[in-house]
This record gives C-alpha cells, structure tokens and sequence, in this order.
DNA sequence: TTGTAGGCGTTATCAC
DNA sequence: GTGATAACGCCTACAA
C-alpha cells in the first residue's frame, strides 16, 4: 500500500492539514515545519492519491484526444503536439479513435469522457448535431483540431483550407499549368471537399483557366482512394499536365497509378499535395504540398484548452495556422520547358 | 452537478446499496426492483463516479502506453492496436510519449503513472536498470512490446528478430545475390542492432555467401539515418547488389540516396526493409519488406497485461508474433536476369 | 432480498 | 500558524 497524508504527518509529528498545505500553499506554513515534512514526503515517497483529489475537487487531470484513426500520420502527428502541451501543463492525454464510427463514439462518452475528464479536442471530423448534442451533455471545455463548429460558437485551430488550396493551385499555374487535374475530398465533406474545391476554382477562375466538371474527381482521402481516383481523373482528363489531391497520400496514391500507366512524375504529369506529411519527403520524387504544421495546430488546441479549462468562461477565439508551400520535386516548371 | 447514487435510490425509492447492486451484481437484485431503479438510472442518465469507485477499489480503469515516438508510425499503429483492445475492456489508454528521454520518462513516472493507472505497456526501449527499477517502485503490472526483458521475467510480445532477419537475408540470397549490404540499427541496440544484425549473420554463413565490416553499417532506424548509411555503405563496398535494412524507414532513405546517385531500384540495388509500415506499400517501387504485423503486437500485447490485471499473480509467458516476407517491388532476382 | 454504516484519501473551512 | 473535521460518491460487510 502506498503511503497515505496520514503516514506522513505522523511520521513528521504534524497533522494531515499541514501536510495538504504543504502542497497547495506552501508560503502558508512554517519553514521548519516544512522542511520537516517535506523531508518525510521525500523518505515515504508520498504523493497524494489522485483518485481522492479527484473526488473531492472534481478534476481528473486529464484531457481527452477524439482522432478518426491514429494509423493516419496526420492524427498521430496532432496527436504528439496534443500530448507535448499536456505534459508541460502536467495533463494526462487519453486517446478515443475512431469517432467517426458513431456506435464506438458513444461507447467512449458512455464510459471513459462522462465526469472523467476534464477537457475535450475534436479533430477533423463534421460536428454534425450528432455530436454537437453530446458535448453538450458532457458539459466541459471542448476545442475543435483541424474542423470548424463556426455555428455553434465552438473555438477551434486550423488553417485557412480555401486560401491554402488557393495557393497550391495558384503555384500549379504560376509554373505553367493549365490543364490541372484536382482529385478532392469527398463531396460532402465540408473541408477537404468544399473549402479545398473553392480555394481550387477560385484560383482557376482568377487566373482564366478553364475549369469544368473533367477537372475534378472526388474520393476519401486515403492512399488507396487517392489511386482510384487518380484512374479516373486520367480516363476523363488524359491531357492533363498537373494534378492536386487534397491529401498528401492521395498525392501519393495518385503518383503509384501514374507510375505504372509509365507516366514520369514531373516529366509527364506533375504533383501536387496537401498536408505535408513526413511521408511526402520520403517518397521519390519528394511531394511538393501545402505544409499545415500539424503538430502546432494540436499544440495550439491544446492551448485553447487549457486556457478553457483554467477559466471555464472564457470566450476563446478560433485561430488559424500559417501553411506553407513546400517545394520538393514533383512539380515541373513548364515555363522552362526544353521537351 | 451529476447525479449522484444517492439521487437515483430516492427517485427510485430504494436504498443507495441496492443501485450499487444493479451495477455490480445485478443478479442479486429482484427484478421489479432493479427494472425501477435502470429505469430512473436512464431517466437521469446517472453513471458511478469514476473518482469515488477509484478511491474505495484502487483501479483507475486505465492503462499507460509507453512509446517512444508518437510521430513514427510504428508505434503508432501498435498503439492502435493496444488501444482496441483497451476499449474492449472498457479501459482507457493513457499516452506516454518519447520516453527515451530519461527526464520526461521521470516526469510521466512522478506525476501520472504512480497509482493512477492498472497496468503498464512498455514499448521497443530497452529495458534498463533504470527503467527496472521505476517499474519496482511503480509496482503494477507490466508488459513489454517489441522489446525483451528476459533478464528480469517480464513478459514481452515481439517477433523473433534473428530468424526473421535470418528469413530477409535468405530471401535475398535465393533471389541470386551475393553482395549484400546491411544497414544494421545501431550497435549497442539489442534488438535492431545485435539480433537482426545476427540473423543477418547467420543466414550470410548458412549460404556460404562472403561477409565482412564492408557489408555492415550502423544507424539510428529514421529515414534520415537510412539515407546517411546507404552513403557510407556504398562507399565503402559499391559493388553490392542488394541492400537490407533493419527498418522500413531506413530502407526508404536508403532508396532515396540511391536514386540521386542514378541508381535504379530493383534494376541495379535491390532494397529490402523491415516492418511492413504502410509506408511500404507507397513508394515506388513498393518495398520488400518483412511484416511485423504491429496491430497485433499492440493487440496481444494488450490482452496480456489484462490478463495480468484480472489476475495479478498469474504467471504470464511471452508471446512470438509470426512474420511474414512481403514481397513487392524492391527486390529483382537475379537468376531471371537478361542484362 | 434489502438497508445501514464505515471507510477509501484528500482538501478546505473553521476554530483555536 | 496549526489542527480537527466534514464532505466528495462509491462499495460492501454486516445486520435485519
């Protein structure tokens, strides 16, 4: 059995009073007696009971991480930056994946985040009724990762999709492109299909590209998705020179099907991703992408969070996180064309 | 404020103890009675106060994971598969992360784990007197994965380093090589270094293929590292047809130098790695690799240190996880060659 | 089968 | 500046 506030106040020949306070208001109590004690703390090893605190105070130090699939880079590298801010604030992380399965989801508020916890980040899925409705009943700070709940006053971090799909495109055209492919998120998804898609035509648009329903193609945003829609972007569009997926493993999927229809990236078709995943440096060519500094926008949510969570009333502003074009070697400039 | 027990034994009109039973013991109750009370427990959406159970029973009802790098998909997939089953037993998993890093692991150990937490699953650290000793004090139960601990009869699960590694190398050879390159882990690492390195070693022997200093180089597991290695491997020994790596992302940067040098891969170095990381399948040429099937690692790695949960003194035995060779691109045989 | 009561370890309020 | 004590909510002997 682990030492109790008791043991060590008898063992230091004060009451358990003094020993609380020796801990939560140490200016309070005498510096004899105080050296005292903490000498015992320190030869027992004591440290309060965090169940016991918790009951009293209502605080579980912890916070909770909602992610749709930690195997994806993008969560895990949110993740890490979540976790970073939570230990330096002292928290504990607990991880819920796969929330976009609604029956997993409630599993999780029915039995891990009721009471629990003490704060909540909700990463890049739709805060659709469904879940707005248990925030509510759960009744403690959220922040939202990589998403936006704009009507329903939920704060939330990530960058600016339409003007970051803006400059990818924009980049494409500058270098030449104009027959630009984009292989987009799902229609219905509110960011990496609407936002990313604006920010695409708008820039066709203000650049005079022609665009039409050939240019586009839409799919999740996973490899294995950015590959099959990369097959039919090319059977509608062969003329294309450039293509844009709105992931970086779309990009990626997309450059495998090219690679085996024995089109050369960037000789023949260039490419183009967004996210800036450690995979897009790996990969040869390395991916030129939209870099949206993943580990800040978890290290920012947490932020907010805490920030929330020290002072429930606090009206927390959104914040949006800087992208980056980052240039690698999938994107040709036709501009200095020789062939 | 929640409801409490209290609240539901009054609206229900029976005692606080017999709520308690129709949680714990919900046979023992009579049946009219307990349909009541689940009846006003639902009404009030009431739920035990995870703090107050904690406190009189001592469990937390959470598990600590321990990795070393969150951002390295890895360990994130084994924590994917660590945390499935964590929510199957309705436990939640707490993240430690970069806990090669004596100072942070110190920290989660004083603030976090001490008491709070039922169990421990350590990952792919080797496990020192220094870790030992806070796993004495810390005095729960303890599974290792992907890491051994033989010497102190702590339970692991892993595949078997040398005899897969023994397999790569096999592989390679029977696809006609006989200068083969290895990037080891590095030399002090008991497992990516000493054993794959020793398989590696053994299987060069069996085959009777010549090994020297001049096939071996020695490198932290990153991308980055894997790039430097194949330069110094390649220095040193050019005339290798075959490279193996003792990780996935080693590999990777290993085809990364060999591309900007002009080499082809598998035309002129064939490439293979270790992991099976989703990675593989991406690049071009996918990756020859052997799979370690991680989820699983995580899995049994979880079902274990439940088992000792339940069952405090069981005696627990270690657990071999099969690989596999995953053959795709990365590797030519040269017993097929026309040029 | 059901209810009563004590205790888990902490913190904060109140006397002294 | 220090000490006694009530309260947080739950569970489980034990008594009825």
């Amino acid at each position: 059995m682990n030492p109790t506030i008791r043991d060590v106040a008898k063992l230091a020949n004060v009451s358990i009073s003094t020993v609380s306070r020796v801990f939560n208001n140490p200016e309070s109590v005498n510096r004899e007696m105080r050296e005292r004690v903490l000498q015992v703390i320190e030869e027992l090893g004591y440290a309060p009971n965090p169940f016991a605190s918790g009951l009293r105070d209502n605080r579980s130090m912890a916070i909770v991480a909602m992610i749709p699939d930690l195997r994806n880079p993008y969560y895990a590298e949110m993740l890490s930056g979540i976790e970073e801010v939570a230990l330096a604030h002292r928290y504990n992380v607990i991880i819920c994946n796969q929330i976009q399965d609604p029956d997993r989801y409630l599993e999780y508020v029915k039995y891990f985040v009721k009471k629990k916890v003490d704060g909540l980040i909700f990463a890049s899925t739709e805060v659709t009724d469904f879940y707005h409705d248990s925030f509510q009943t759960l009744n403690m700070p959220v922040v939202l990762a990589s998403t936006e709940g704009s009507s329903w006053n939920l704060p939330s971090v990530r960058v600016n999709d339409v003007q970051a799909s803006y400059d990818a495109t924009t980049f494409l055209i500058q270098n030449g492109h104009r027959h630009i492919g984009f292989i987009s998120g799902p229609a219905h998804a509110m960011i990496t299909g609407q936002q990313r898609y604006e920010g695409f035509r708008a820039a066709m648009s203000d650049h005079q590209v022609p665009l039409s329903d050939q240019n586009v193609v839409y799919g999740e945003l996973s490899f294995d998705a950015g590959y099959e829609a990369m097959k039919r972007l090319y059977a509608k569009f062969p003329q294309l020179t450039a293509v844009y997926a709105a992931s970086d493993a779309m990009a990626i999927g997309a450059m495998k099907f090219l690679d085996q229809q024995g089109l050369e990236v960037p000789r023949h078709v260039s490419v183009m991703g967004f996210d800036n995943l450690d995979l897009a440096r790996m990969v040869t060519p390395g991916l030129t992408t939209v870099a949206q500094h993943i580990t800040d926008i978890g290290k920012t949510a947490g932020d907010l969070l805490f920030h929330l969570i020290d002072n429930r009333d606090a009206d927390v502003q959104s914040v949006t996180i800087n992208h980056e074009i980052i240039v690698r070697g999938s994107v040709r400039n036709r501009r200095l064309m020789e062939d």
